[in-house]
This record gives structure tokens, sequence and C-alpha cells, in this order.
DNA sequence: TGTGCCGGGGA
DNA sequence: TCCCCGGCACA
């Protein structure tokens, strides 16, 4: 986790000493506004850090970091130039194994180790985590980048504050622990000494680049593994080849996406009766219903596809949940293409988006991409379910869910039904929408089921069951001793019928 | 641990 | 179809 956080501060917006114009005249003084690594110089085969430095007349100038360096030395007064290495105050302790290429690297330009508070300004606010390995873009560019994110995104503020920040340092443990074991983080044949002396950014994690209070967030698809994370031993058929993430192709052709996976994971196999059922997830974007196997997979077809989002997961913001629903589907009537069952990812129950959902400051890591698109202005999908119960005794009424979603989840219609009839197929489903008010009054209440929209009465699962309601069974009104005088219903270990709530 | 009840199976 | 029961989720 800590060798993950390889914080490291940028010198943009530091104030240095450069070279005059007449060689070494008295210096001038600059702001950095960029800085590139060069590998030109491969005479030493060393890379030279060069600084766009703003100069005092406006202009922009480009030094080597040697020039910077001289004239530091030579300027008569305090250098201002504050380097990166191991300065923070915050971070520093956190920069791990891997931070020492990094820190070989910081233009640690100054010698001096005290800071003005300009220039510790200077720091909070141009602070840009540039991986040391990603030399070719400018950082200038990614700063505006990142300003015109923060205009167009409501990126709370108050993440800053140290709660903040600790709240962000467990989400982000608790995201990576997920993803360590979630199938989203594949293992693909990468060397894992690649993956742990390297770059991890090159094995597919990256700190955000546009994340500039240090915190950290998956930049890299989630079908692309993350070498340094500790992945639980695979199964030989887990292994497949390793895709480069498509960035720019329609990203819902993962149906096979963790084919597999159910091997990898740590928590419990969603329960299963004797009949074996598959968990697929459905769109519930209107005329799509595309069914994929696995949750991260419709997450992103809906990300890409219905919200015309082109990042990946590291720019979930969970509202996809909305979109999309779990449905378990018979084997025997699935095609053989689906060899394997996903277990459902906790994150397709997770509370939708606004209530609180965050994640580790991935939400603002490339929501640039698309920052104009308004998904919650989107139309969102609707559903209509057949549902089947099996028994005869048992309710079924059509059932109307209001549209009072509050959480932006706006049905094209102000309401709709969702009917219980009998199916010729087993399909149920649940969903991982947030609650939404319902319309009681219904012979069985099944709050918890219906409570979800889109959700049919009886999900296979655990989410099936009914809350238990309070009312009065068979079996606490008579007793075991009368139970002759049960309903049938509860004389069979059904639903009781006498006394539904 | 008790209860509700789903799913399955036998008659 | 009736009846029973294993087993799970939940309180």
């Amino acid at each position: 986790m800590h060798t993950r956080r390889l914080v490291k501060r940028s010198v943009i917006g530091s104030r240095v000493y450069v070279p005059g114009l007449t060689g070494d005249a008295a210096p001038l003084t600059g702001v950095i506004q960029a800085v590139k690594q060069d590998n030109r110089d491969v005479s030493t085969g060393h890379r030279r850090n060069v600084y766009t430095v703003l100069m005092q007349d406006g202009s922009l100038k480009e030094y080597s970091e040697e020039e910077i360096a001289q004239m530091t030395a030579k300027a008569p007064l305090k250098s201002s130039l504050k380097s990166t290495c191991n300065g923070g105050q915050r971070d520093g302790p956190t920069q791990g194994q891997n931070g020492g290429v990094q820190r070989g690297e910081a233009p640690c330009l100054s010698p001096e180790s005290t800071e003005e508070p300009r220039v510790l300004e200077h720091k909070r606010t141009g602070r840009a985590l540039e991986p040391e390995k990603d030399h070719t873009r400018s950082v200038s560019l990614l700063e505006q980048k990142r300003k015109v994110v923060s205009s167009s995104i409501d990126v709370p503020q108050a993440r800053k504050s140290e709660e903040e920040v600790d709240m962000d340092k467990v989400t982000a443990a608790m995201v990576l622990t997920s993803l360590s074991t979630s199938p989203l983080v594949r293992s693909p044949p990468v060397k894992v000494s690649e993956g742990l002396n390297g770059s991890w950014k090159d094995g597919g994690f990256t700190p955000s680049s546009y994340s500039s209070s240090g915190y950290w967030s998956w930049s890299a698809p989630s079908d692309q593994s993350n070498p340094s994370t500790p992945s639980p031993p695979l199964s030989a058929d887990s292994f497949k080849p390793f895709r480069m993430p498509s960035l720019s192709g329609p990203p819902d052709d993962n149906i096979d996406e963790h084919d597999g996976n159910s091997l990898l994971f740590d928590e419990p196999i969603p329960r299963k009766r004797k009949n074996s059922m598959k968990v697929m997830f459905k769109c519930l974007w209107k005329n799509c219903g595309k069914v994929l196997s696995t949750a991260a997979g419709i997450q992103r077809h809906i990300r890409t596809v219905h919200l015309g989002r082109n990042c990946d997961s590291e720019c979930s913001d969970e509202e996809e949940d909305f979109y999309y629903t779990e449905i378990k589907l018979n084997t025997d009537s699935v095609a053989d293409g689906l060899s394997s069952l996903s277990p459902v990812s906790p994150s397709v129950l997770s509370p939708p988006p606004g209530l609180d959902q965050r994640q580790p400051d991935g939400t603002n890591g490339a929501k640039s991409e698309n920052s104009t698109t308004t998904p919650l202005s989107r139309s969102a999908p609707s559903a209509l379910y057949l549902v089947h119960t099996d028994h005869a005794y048992q309710a079924t009424a059509p059932v109307t869910i209001p549209s009072t979603s509050s959480t932006g989840f706006t049905p094209s219609s102000s309401s709709f039904s969702i009917s219980w009839q009998s199916p010729p197929v087993t399909f149920t489903g649940t969903s991982a929408s947030p609650t939404h008010s319902r319309t009681q009054g219904f012979g069985e209440q099944r709050s918890q089921t219906i409570a979800v929209l889109s959700s049919p009465p009886r999900a296979a699962g655990s989410l099936s069951r009914k809350s238990r309601g309070e009312g009065r069974k068979c079996r606490k009104v008579y007793g075991m001793e009368n139970r002759d005088m049960w309903c049938t219903a509860c004389r069979w270990k059904k639903a009781c019928q006498r006394f539904v709530d």
C-alpha cells in the first residue's frame, strides 16, 4: 500500500534561478512551469530534466537541470528552488521501496531543506503527481488538465481535510484489497519482477496524474492487472492473453472477462441451490439488455456505451450500478460459452452515487475525458421483469414502483410497473440498485426484495428472503403442539398464508 | 438459537 | 398435487 504511494512532489511553481541572457551574468528568476525529461542525453545515459521556466518577462524558456542547478548554486540569495526530493511533510515517509528510482531522479536541485511558506503554497497548489516514468508528458499539461477537471466536476474540497485523508487512505486500502482479490485484477503473464522493480505503472497501476493531493487512484483498466498487487494463485484457465486496454473500442466485448474467477474469490460463492445458477449482469439501459458475466464488465459497458465515458474503472463513480442488474440464469439454458459464473462482486451491492459513496480519489482521476457528459441527466433505463413464483400460494400482484428517485435515477416514465408472472424460463434477478420507495400493500411484504428497483419478488439467493415480519405466524400462534391448526403453508414450511404481514 | 420459508423430493 | 424436510437467512 505504502509502496504505491509514490508521492513525488513537483517543482512546478517553484522559483528558480536561470541563466541570464548574457550567459553567466546576473541570474534571472523564473517559475517552473513544466518539467520534462529528456532522454536524449545519451552520453551519460542519464535522464535529464528539462524545466520550462516562466520568466519574469512572461516568456517561457527551457533550461536543463544543470543550468538551473548551477545558477541556483551561484545565486546570492537562498534559492527558492525546492526540489521534490523527500521534502514532503506528509508523504515523505510513504515513499516505499519503489521510491528509490523515483527519488533518484527527482530534480533535487536545491541543497536547502527549509522551505519558504510561499514555496510551500506553490507545492500545495501546483503539485502534480507525475510519475517519473511518464516523462513524455508535460506537467503543465497535466496541471492544465487537472484544472479543467476540477472546474467541471464537482470535487468536494472538503477532502483536503486530514480526516478525509485518513478516510481516503482507509478507503484506498479497502479498494486495493478488493482489487487484489477481485476478478478485476488478474495477473497477466507479466513478470512479477517487472512489476516490483520497475514502474508499477507499466503493470497497470498508476497513480492518477490528476491527483494533486497525494491520493492515488487507479488509472489502468480494470482488466489490466497490477503485478505488484499480491494475487491469489491463479488457476491455469485463469490465464488469458493479456489484453491491452481498449480505449477506443467498445469495451463490452468482455463477456468472458472473468471466467474462472470464482476460484479466485475469497468471498463465499453466492449461495446456490442444487440447480446451478449463473450470475449474470444485465444492462438495464433502454433497448440494450446486454448481458455480461461480470459486474465489472457491465459497469464498463454502461460507462462507455451508455454514459459515454472513455475512462475505465478508475473513474467509476458507482453510477453504473444503477443501470444494470444482477440476474441469475439457469445454467441449463445458458450458452455454454459462459462456462463459469462470477460471484457477486461486493461493488454490485454498493450504494448509489450520491450516497456518500466515495472512491479513493479515483473519481476525479480521469473525468475530464467526458466532463461535458452529465449521465444523471440521461434517460435511465427502465425495466420490466417477468418473475416467476413457483408456489401458487405466494402472492402475485403487479407492483408499481413510483419514480421517486432522489439520486438521479429517472426512468423515462413517471412510473413503471413490474408484473409478477410466470415466465417460462428461470430468470430471477436481484438488483444492485439503491432502495427506492415502492407502493406498499400487496400480500406478502417482500420489502427487502422489492425495495430495490427492478427486483423480482424472489431473487434466488440471499437477497430474496423477505424480512422477517413481526406478524404472527401459525407456529407462534398455535404452537408446535397445535400444528394441525396451522395453515397449510406453515405446515409445509412455506410462507404463511394465514398471517400474512 | 429460534423462526420463516425456499427449494427439492418423495408419495 | 400433497406433503415433508434440509438448509439457509435473519433476528
